[in-house]
DNA sequence: CCCCTGACTTTAC
DNA sequence: GGTAAAGCCAGGG
């Protein structure tokens, strides 16, 4: 069903707008909504026009949030009641996919 | 058109 | 629980 000439970047940023707060999507899901299965694409998405959108609802499919980020990504989390759990890696902490993934 | 890079994923050892 | 390798997609030079 090819839909209309859309940005690769908007598509990625409409999904991201999508997920609700206290949730999260990894990469790979936001690629497959898109159809494609570009994780790292969408992650080139975030790195380039991430700076206007939800970047911390994005995941890597471990939980941990994005390279170099997780500093910042877990104010979000904690502000918007996502739930994480500690660990002793160092970002400290990964997303609970069992209960934070979201489900289109 | 070819090559490289990247906020990734998955499987295998 | 870790690392290693290959696979995938989009953008930029």
């Amino acid at each position: 069903m090819p839909q209309q000439p859309v940005g690769f970047v908007e598509a990625v940023l409409a999904v991201v707008a999508d997920i609700p707060p206290g949730q999260v999507a990894t990469y790979g899901d936001v690629a497959a909504l898109l159809g494609s299965r570009g994780a790292r694409a969408v992650g080139g998405v975030m790195a380039r026009y991430g700076s206007d959108a939800a970047w911390w609802r994005v995941v890597r499919a471990g939980g941990h949030p994005p390279s170099g980020h997780a500093a910042s990504a877990r104010d979000h989390y904690e502000r918007e009641g996502t739930p994480i759990v500690a660990t002793a890696d160092d970002d400290g902490y990964r997303i609970d996919l069992s209960a934070a993934r979201w489900r289109p």
